[in-house]
DNA sequence: ATCACTTTTTACCAAATGGTAAATGTTTTC
DNA sequence: GAAAACATTTACCATTTGGTAAAAAGTGAT
């Protein structure tokens, strides 16, 4: 659990006894490789940190695509930014996954015990947004070649441990075409 | 004022004593079409809110084309993700705008007297971000056809507002692409 | 090692989009 | 209202990406 609350550190301060608030309302549990974590049509009212492995979070377009919204890994805190509205996505872990989980009735509740709870909260999932937001952007208005690579950017501890269809409905390409640029980078 | 006290009193509630703390902290200001709000490489520690107009936030990617990363139209709150860090976009106003200004001190002290006011602020810039994610998400899966009718229900009212040529940067294509797209619609 | 299964690479052609340039349309300024 | 400045459309061809299909490479189970 050590991860999580460097983690959290990273964006504010806490005191022992406030650490061991935390850590009480925490779960561990894991995922086996192609496992859903959640599905669309479902709720899910959790904040999960992973320890291990990776998330990604995917929908289907109209002509039925899979499409990749964004990837998490290791060290990521994440929630359902649609609180109780049914999920729209599906997120599924890519490798086996060990993660902590917080139900979002506890999570919510440290702010009655620990002062700053919602600023730093407000921090962590303000900078994941950002980050997705940013990712994304640059994804729209480059061509392919330059997306993977700044993919590589991005995730650079990913790329081995994704499959290349994976990636290509990140970038929003065929994996056909992804497996022509990766030819000629080299 | 009254557009913006109805935009917070969306996601929290306030007494009269509140709304008059809030009020008395903002400021009235206004853009002329193509002035700048902010410029990469400034800072800008403000809370905004548009009562008229549109602004558009863009950057320069490598080839050194314009890339519109969103538009912000009226009723909208924002303000920079990116606390002190300098800016890396500009902030444009597309057309004459009126704005209303906190500074980024002034409105978080708001929080010392309201309670709650951090949680009403993380939920308005929570959608916010989530708005702005979905809406580029689609642009990466989807041909420019597509894109484009999504822009045009993302934004329906900002449409015949906006030059062609900033619609095109931020669906990621070139202008001449756009225009012929229009054509083949009709 | 072999088979079944999945993932990645290749190949071919069709379709979409980009680059350059020019023509047309619209707005602003004097 | 003419000229200048700016925005949009059109046209041409080059390049990129997609669709379909098949081959090759990799993985896991027996």
């Amino acid at each position: 659990m050590k991860e999580l609350i460097e983690h959290i550190l990273q964006f504010g301060n806490l005191n022992k006894q406030q650490i061991e608030l935390i850590l009480n309302k925490a779960t561990e549990t894991e995922l086996r490789k192609d496992d859903y974590f959640a599905e669309a049509g479902s709720t899910f009212n959790q904040v999960v940190f992973i320890l291990e492995g990776i998330l990604r979070i995917y929908y289907y377009n109209k002509k039925g695509d899979e499409i990749t919204k964004y990837f998490i890994d290791e060290n990521h805190l994440f929630s359902n930014p649609y609180k109780d509205e049914p999920l729209t996505e599906y997120i599924q872990a890519v490798t086996d996954c060990k993660l902590i989980i917080f139900s979002k009735k506890d999570w919510d509740e440290l702010s009655d015990t620990i002062i700053d709870w919602d600023k730093i909260v407000h921090k962590i999932f303000q900078k994941g947004m950002r980050e997705k937001l940013d990712r994304r952007s640059s994804l729209v208005s480059e061509d392919a070649t330059t997306r993977y690579l700044e993919f590589l950017e991005n995730y650079p501890n990913l790329t081995n441990r994704i499959p290349l269809s994976y990636i290509a409905s990140y970038l929003g390409i065929t994996q056909q075409s992804l497996s022509r640029i990766r030819k000629n980078i080299r």
